[in-house]
DNA sequence: CGACCGAAAATTTTT
DNA sequence: TTTTCGGTCG
């Protein structure tokens, strides 16, 4: 590898990618723990490291990427592949072409176990539900034991599908689970056991898995000693980005890959980790050294290169205030004047028209929408924003919350496919018949009993007995059947077909049939993009696009738009300008998650994650007053909101504190009442819904 | 058997 | 306020 590529790293970026290599050497090394700040060059650095190992002699086919959320994912395998385009030329495509183990823990855990399903006794044609349908598999055994109607009300579908989910990701028993994180559940422990049973035998028999086990059969196949070495021995080095993120399931997965640490490098960050509720826990960066004798190297970057110094020097002060601190503060030399702005605007409308005045003058300034982005801590906060941009006609794509996929009408359509594929899965099933008209469960059940007990469950729907008032639209669903069975059209034809037979069902169950039968389309083109029919089905649900913007879809990519992301979409990403909304106590932190100190420590780590995106520019925007929606407690329409308790008075100094009044022009417009602006927000959201 | 109605609960971030 | 659940009516 030549060196000039090298020389443009630090000194320490250059340890942890020369770590172990010796020139032409890149046979597995020691272990190696890379702590990285935010903005310190980490992916960078990382993919430097692929790529010199590469270099010198690695066998691409023979590396393991790995993160856990699919946006780190996919910046990973870009950066790798442009930096082994500049310091290789055209090998790099062949490189590119042979880093084909990069994903998610959840991507490559499911195309592992694809591979190993015959020897762990799995049918290699399993489904994968989402948690939407995993939520409804729950709650038909939810009813089939009899928990619909218990004296005092047993928690929903979802409370339930977390609080298992919980319990599979940390390994942790039940009751303690509830104790900790669902004290409302605490009564009923024997219940939901024997429902989580219930629950993974009807997953079994349906060949279904959900996320979480693509986890779990990873790491019971990897309790086998001899898969294990199996698998492992497949690669030489296995590297992985946001280890902080990572739970007890996927270290324990990691560690069984390679169990003395070599070729096993881990990067992350402490003060970056937010995903604790979902069970990653800290302690798996903190102890990865430990698990190795002689212990892994630990190599720390602290030099931010992304923020100017008075930007860092806010969010230092933010993260210094943690109880629990394992990494140094960042340092930069980037100079520079302006310190960042804590807006006091009158309310989340004034927030909305701040934000709009301030991306614009940005652009006037020359940075365009792009570079610029809004974060949020929930998804539906961007709510008024979103309506604002509409009405002002600003192009914008959200990241994180609603996505295309979960709107009803793909579902059901996907539903069709899914159904096709693997007939056992009964949501999928259940899903399909319940939308002709004049079948309902008992006649959905029926159908499936019948095709549940034949040979050959998808011809078994046509001897089925038919629902007695379905009428015509039974014949019509059997002809759409036999023509998918048959494979009729071809991929990705069929989805065609599947629209042709959804369609009349679309027009009669939705008002906006317009606009969704667009969606429909879109679905076909991107379905255009994969080579099967399976592909598409387990790709689409671990691999989601997850972007939605108004109406139109996703805009053409030469296009310019402003960005909007939850904080935990926004992890990994940076914006010339960065804009933070409702930086008020009940927001950051948001007050579901105040319970424990825990909890309060992960929201200052958040505002820590999303004021650290920012590279010359940053607004945190405090609305004086936020209205409420969806409060248990009832009456009040807003409250008052005071600052962010992670940015008390002491802190004010680093930052210039101004008063956005509110704009004249735009609420003289307006009509004086409240309660309309809520509302608008909320029908948005519900197009989708 | 399925559609409708009234009461009660709900809580956010991702794979 | 919205969603979800269970009971009742047609």
């Amino acid at each position: 590898m030549s060196l000039a590529v090298l020389d443009d790293l630090n000194p320490q970026q250059r340890r942890a990618v020369e770590h172990g290599v010796r020139d032409g050497d890149a046979s597995p090394g020691p272990p190696l723990l890379v702590i990285a700040g935010a903005g310190s060059g980490k992916t960078n650095t990382l993919a430097h490291r692929v790529a010199h190992l590469i270099a010198n002699g690695a066998d691409p086919y023979r590396i393991l990427l790995m993160t856990f959320s699919r946006r780190a994912a996919s910046e990973m395998t870009g950066r790798v592949e442009r930096i082994a385009r500049r310091t290789m030329g055209e090998g790099a495509r062949v490189m590119a072409a042979g880093l084909t183990w990069a994903g998610t823990f959840h991507a490559v855990g499911a195309r592992m176990l694809r591979e190993y399903a015959p020897q762990i006794g799995l049918d290699p044609d399993f489904s994968i539900h989402d948690r939407e349908d995993s939520a409804d598999l729950l709650n038909l055994v939810r009813h089939e034991l009899g928990f619909s109607k218990t004296r005092n009300r047993f928690p929903t579908k979802a409370t339930c599908l977390a609080v298992y989910s919980r319990c599979v990701n940390s390994g942790a028993p039940l009751e303690e689970v509830l104790a900790s994180a669902f004290p409302w559940c605490a009564e009923w422990p024997e219940e939901l056991r024997q429902l989580f049973a219930g629950y993974v035998e009807a997953k079994q028999r349906q060949n279904v898995l959900d996320y979480d086990d693509l986890l779990l059969y990873w790491a019971q196949t990897m309790a086998v000693p001899e898969l294990a070495a199996e698998i492992g021995g497949r690669f030489d080095h296995v590297l992985v980005d946001e280890y902080q993120d990572t739970n007890r399931l996927q270290a324990d997965i990691l560690l069984a890959l390679k169990p003395d640490g070599s070729g096993l490098t881990v990067v992350g960050d402490d003060a970056q980790s937010i995903y604790a509720f979902r069970a990653a826990t800290v302690r798996n960066i903190l102890d990865f050294p430990g698990h190795f004798d002689p212990p892994a190297a630990i190599v720390t970057l602290d030099r931010n290169y992304r923020s100017t110094r008075p930007i860092l020097d806010a969010a230092n002060a933010v993260i210094d205030l943690a109880a629990e601190r394992f990494t140094k503060n960042l340092w930069t030399d980037r100079d520079a004047a302006g310190r960042p702005r804590l807006v006091t605007v009158r309310d989340e409308q004034g927030q909305a028209y701040c934000v709009v005045e301030r991306v614009l003058e940005n652009r006037e300034a020359g940075i365009p929408l792009k570079q610029q982005a809004v974060l949020f801590r929930t998804s539906h906060h961007s709510g008024p924003l979103e309506v604002e941009l509409t009405r002002r006609n600003i192009p914008f794509v959200k990241f994180g919350g609603l996505k295309f996929l979960d709107s009803a009408h793909v579902k059901d359509l996907l539903a069709l496919l899914r159904f096709v594929e693997n007939p056992r899965d009964r949501v999928a099933g259940f899903r399909v018949l319940l939308l002709m008209p004049g079948v309902g469960p008992t006649a959905a059940q029926r159908v499936l009993d019948h095709m549940a007990d034949a040979a050959d469950p998808l011809a078994a729907v046509a001897t089925a007995p038919a629902p007695p008032r379905a009428g015509g639209a039974w014949p019509d669903f059997l002809a759409a059947v036999a023509d998918l069975y048959a494979g009729r059209s071809g991929w990705p034809a069929e989805l065609e077909r599947a629209r042709l037979w959804y369609e009349p069902h679309l027009e009669r169950l939705h008002e906006d049939s317009t606009v969704r039968h667009a969606d429909l389309i879109q679905l076909e083109q991107i379905a255009a993009g994969y080579p099967s029919r399976e592909r598409f089905l387990t790709e689409l649900t671990l691999d989601p696009p997850d972007a939605t913007s108004d109406q139109a879809g996703v805009p053409l990519l030469d296009e310019d738009y402003l960005i909007l992301s939850t904080i935990h979409s926004a992890k990994g990403q940076e914006w010339s300008s960065v804009f933070v909304l409702n930086v008020v106590d009940g927001c950051i932190p948001s007050d579901l998650g105040t319970g424990t100190s825990a909890d309060i420590e992960e929201e200052r780590r958040l505002l820590y994650v999303a004021m650290t995106r920012a590279k010359e520019d940053l607004s945190l925007i405090v609305p004086h007053r936020f209205f409420t929606h969806n409060q248990a407690a009832r009456g009040d329409r807003h409250v008052y909101a005071s600052r962010t308790r992670f940015i008390p008075k002491a802190l004010l100094g680093l930052f210039e504190a101004t008063t956005w009044l509110a704009a004249s022009a735009a609420s003289a417009t307006r009509p004086a009442g409240g309660a309309v602006r809520v509302d608008v927000g909320a029908r948005v959201r519900g197009m989708w819904r």
